[in-house]
DNA sequence: TATAGCAGTTACCCAAAAGTAACTGCTTAC
DNA sequence: GTAAGCAGTTACTTTTGGGTAACTGCTATA
């Protein structure tokens, strides 16, 4: 079974580069704050109560260079800064479903089994 | 719209305990190679080229622990040991599948956009 | 004119994650 | 009897991720 050993391969490679972008503890975080919509750095700050602002901008600058938000200043004066998911960002929609979808579950099961 | 406010909220807390388990460099790719069928610690380190036996071992033991792997003990002479996904670990199939698909799309996307 | 809010930056520190290398005890095959 | 494979463990080091606190320059408001 050559085959699937090229498989197993090919999808190991693929979860790096997956989990390259998304890896750490604030990134999806971040993400989900941007699903509700676009958001200064602040609001976002406000959503993610723990996540301290040196945190916040290194994990948008490097969603940035990764292509998934989008930050536009604004020239008004106080400057406004908009943070957006770009369209790769929101391709990210069915992975964090799961994610959220399977957090649930796993809380549900640990919960549940005292036993076992 | 408080409503939305606290589904944040919501999501913000299943991401993290989603997060808690498969957080890492390693635990994607054993689960992965785990997908794969039962496999002896020599096989998932054969998969996985470049782990080293004490990461396995540790990543092993973790998710051991949240219940994600079995780790079953044939006792054969010289020791035989099994790994397997547990109901819980193949609850991951979906999340692990866009994990995949996303990685795939990422790349591709990277790579046609040299533009941009 | 002092305070608060905007959007961050900087320097410093610590803990956790991961890498490296060598070693264990067991058994079978050469 | 020596090498190789099984399934790891141990000690040590390096790297990275993340936390803390203080500070910046700007403006609107009280």
């Amino acid at each position: 079974m050559k085959e699937k050993e090229q498989l197993c391969q090919f999808k190991l490679m693929a979860s790096r580069d997956a989990l390259e972008v998304i890896q750490g503890k604030w990134r999806i975080p971040i993400i989900i704050s941007l699903t509700y919509g676009n958001r200064r750095f602040g609001e976002i700050q406000r959503d993610i109560a723990d996540i301290s602002p040196k945190m916040l901008s290194q994990e948008l600058k490097a969603l940035e260079e990764y292509k998934i938000v989008s930050r536009r200043l604004h020239d008004s004066m106080p400057v406004a800064v908009e943070y957006s998911l770009t369209t790769l960002g929101h391709s990210l929609h069915g992975l964090l479903d799961e994610l959220l979808n399977w957090g649930v579950h796993f809380r549900n099961e640990i919960v549940s089994n005292n036993n076992n």
